[in-house]
RNA sequence: CGAGUAUGCCAGAUGACCGCGGACACCAAAUGCCGAAAGGCGGUGUCUGAGGAAAGUCCGAGCUCCAUAGGGCAAGGUGCUGGGUAACACCCAGUGGGGGCGACCCCAAGGAAAGUGCCACAGAGAGAUACCGCCGAUGGCGGGCAACACCGCACAGGCAAGGGUGGAAAGGCGAGGUAAAAGCUCACCAGCAGUUAGGCGACUAACUGGCUCGGUAAACCCCACCUGGAGCAAGACCGAAUAGGGGAACAACAAAACGGCCCGUUUUAGUUCCCGGGUAAGGUCGCAUGAGGUGUCAGGCAACUGGCAUCCUAGAUAAAUGGUCAUCACUCCUUUAAGGAGGACAGAACUCGGCUUACAGGCAUACUCGCAAU
RNA sequence: GGUGCGGUGGCGAAGCGGUAACGCUGCGGACUGCAAAUCCGCCAUUCGUCGGUUCAAAUCCGACCCGCACCU
């Protein structure tokens, strides 16, 4: 699991980044985020219901975004909170799939930070 | 070779790189960051990391709190016998009944002559009867006769064989018997009671007897046995907050623990309303050495039990096993010696023993039936 | 994780051993010049699913599926 710096954990979090209602969507997934101040480290929370498929499914599924996610964790705006939530479709997905939508979701929302040129 | 039955087992393997939970060791520590506080946050190495059902939560226990879990009633559960077990609704061995050619499988399987209820519609009648019917020997009435005999009627009365109704109609079937009939009598079968023999027992076998008694207890009930209630979100500790502040009312013939009721036990707290004040899925433990696994020896038909040796095998808290690749094994497809596709049901959450349900396939052992060959 | 409750026409809801009330909606008809209102008629053969007990099951018993609520 990811380290408790970059967890979306509490209830209110989740609350909070929904009713900011800015969101993208890609067959796969859905993207919220949330701009806060004085925050070090993005928080990442991931939501799976139980439409997905039964708990083997549904854990696999979110492993797969955590994997998915690791590289870029380094790149994304210190400053954002974020929730993907899974769509049905995604149980039959692979790994090469989900990691593409993850990509496109996080370009999109332009929550990569410009790194400088190496 | 094919079809099948029973029991037990497996749930792809190995390696490389990146990543995650836990334990241990070492290193690093900023007086740093998060938090109200308790407390938490780093790196490296080694070891270790989901199931046969982890599932459904249907039973049984351990454990914790309520009193140490007490008595009676009520309520609920189990239900052929004997054994196993911590316990069970589970397992083993038997009995009885049912199914299969067979190996073998299935069964909530105590009591209806302790009592009560119900048995709709139909039907005369559903523990009680006579609608159609059969008879009318006997008695009665009428005829007939010297008197009987005899003939008729179907009034008294007898019968339950046949018809019809129904899921079910007073044992079944055959023979005798009779006015017509009927266990009225007899043979066989079913059932009941008793005796004897065998078995710990369920029960079985033989003999004798009288002659027969509807179904339903997954209806109430009776009998025997069992069950106190709640659950790890139990519960304990630490921290914050509340309370330990104020006012009023009730209350020892009282109130609370106490949960369906009563008793009993313990305590003297408490309950309601108003004013004032105020917060959140806080942290640590419980938490994994246990009715434990494996091997072997002994007892037992078996379930299982005992001795000895040996092993330690997940403990998370929104929740750890994933990603990429290679080789081998398996299944399928196309073609030919290579390529492609695929891998069921399903994710520990206090822990065990069972049951039930889901499930691609594979392995081993024993046995049954059929065909062929020797 | 644990505990409890429920599933009956399209919707709501009664029935808890004897063959499925009732209300709303819908459909058809009557009334009307046309409507509304009113009146009459129709709509369950799988009572969530599968077994069992019984002569007979929505009802009693067991297993399974789905939905809802509560406990920190």
């Amino acid at each position: 699991m990811l380290a408790r710096t970059y967890r979306l954990i509490k209830k209110e979090d989740f609350r909070k980044t929904y009713a900011n209602r800015k969101s993208l969507a890609n067959p796969l997934l859905v993207l919220y985020h949330f701009k806060k101040s004085n925050q070090y480290a993005p928080r990442i929370g991931i939501s799976v219901s139980k439409k997905i498929g039964n708990a083997v499914i549904r854990n696999k599924v979110k492993r797969r975004i955590r994997e998915a996610m690791r590289s870029y964790l380094p790149k994304i705006k210190t400053e954002y909170d974020l929730i993907f939530v899974a769509r049905i479709k995604i149980g039959k997905a692979s790994f090469k799939e989900i990691e593409k939508s993850v990509e496109d979701l996080l370009i999109r929302a332009k929550m990569i930070r410009k790194m400088s040129k190496t």
